[in-house]
DNA sequence: ACCTGAACACCGTTCAAGT
DNA sequence: ACCTGAACACCGTTCAAGT
């Protein structure tokens, strides 16, 4: 008779909430944030759900955990760019620190959706906007006007905004599109314009055109470039 | 034997896509959106959950049709800002609109939750965008540069902002407060030194003293006054 | 100390059935 | 045409119980 030979893999590897959390992250990296249940989780991990429930309090547990993952990725990599950038004036230092935490978060598109839900901040966020108003008023900016500068970037200094349309591709009826277009131009005349300037200039795309990282930057330097007119000044 | 004297309201007051739309509305007004359930909708109209799929497809139906009702608020706002601000140029023209649009999401404070989870656009809010892109137009913005702003704008063009410190008053321990600022002076310099010196302009505020409304209109200001720019010389 | 089974109170949704 | 009851496949979570 067969008696157990070998120890389970799991018993070598007991849960903890480092590895709840490392799981949580890559399944939600896999399948977005609605396939990030106890119940997967746990799966993943080869545990029942309720074993999950020793090692986090509950899901928003779960949740405040996983940004906290990312937000170390992110410190993780800004404090690459400060090296380089030592001698760098605040803007460029600025530009660069947010545009490597954006490149970070585009790895877990899901985190700006968690990030829009916390309700309180981990040290690991604390951390970055301590940084972020440290390489402001190494910039010269006073209290009140870094104040207000974190405000204006908002999101955007953690490196993402919140795109309205998303396109996702719809193209429902693809025969009817003429008088589809007839009827938009009829409504939004303005939209329907900039689309015609937009597909003559550059035919092969009529939509999904927006270049996401072309667009973020564009804001990313206006805000900066505003900011550092008020330092002056003001 | 008393028979049935009168019809029962709900008789006289049949369910429809409208009355179901607007009793949402005033649902997530009241409870916000986690108390937005089918089974609460269908409580609130004094039907059952399964009824309302008669008149909704499901409930991805329900919050496109929230924030449609929402988008027809902001957008009668908006037209009643244009009268007015007629002569105007296009900076002050966008600034007025874009107030009295956020007045109206200020009425729903789950709209930009609900904005951030759709994933195609209503009419009301293409023309909302619509008259935007608009009002860039008679400022004399290329469709090219105005495209850009609406990016920059984001979710400011619509009156909000994605907020990463909500207060909600923790306050847990309050006893330990001053060990507490001791040991988040040594990690976070920056942020421990701009509250301190808040707190000295301005006893009262320890916390909770960001105006959210004072911060939108500075970053909206920076904003189009950067776009204003650009207008001018490119 | 660490994990689990059964159970509870919810979700959104389908489908056949009622009027 | 309009509404509903019963049922399904999910959630997060509690609690007593296992090793």
């Amino acid at each position: 008779m067969a008696t157990q030979v070998e120890p389970r893999p799991r018993d070598r590897n007991p849960l903890t909430k480092e590895r709840v959390l490392q799981a949580a992250v890559e399944l939600a990296d896999r399948g977005g944030l609605e396939v990030l249940t106890m119940r997967n989780l746990a799966r993943e991990l080869g545990a029942e759900a309720m074993s999950l429930y020793y090692h986090v309090a509950n899901k928003e547990a779960v949740l405040d955990g996983v940004l906290d993952v990312v937000m170390g990725e992110i410190n993780e990599a800004v404090s690459k760019v400060d090296g380089p950038a030592a001698g760098e004036d605040w803007k460029t230092l600025m530009r660069a620190r947010i545009l490597a935490a954006r490149e970070v978060l585009l790895g877990h598109r899901w985190a700006p959706r968690v990030i829009e839900t916390r309700t309180s901040i981990s040290p690991a966020t604390m951390r970055y906007f301590d940084e972020v108003l440290g390489v402001l008023r190494s910039g010269g900016f006073s209290y009140d006007l870094a104040h207000h500068a974190m405000h204006a970037l908002g999101s955007r200094a953690l490196g993402f905004t919140q795109e309205l349309f998303e396109p996702e591709n719809s193209h429902e009826g693809d025969e009817d599109i003429a008088g589809a277009m007839a009827e938009m131009a009829d409504h939004f005349p303005h939209l329907t314009g900039m689309m015609i300037e937009v597909a003559h200039d550059d035919p092969d795309s009529t939509l999904g055109w927006c270049d996401d990282q072309f667009e973020f930057e564009f804001g990313l330097d206006l805000i900066l470039a505003g900011l550092d007119g008020l330092r002056k000044t003001g």
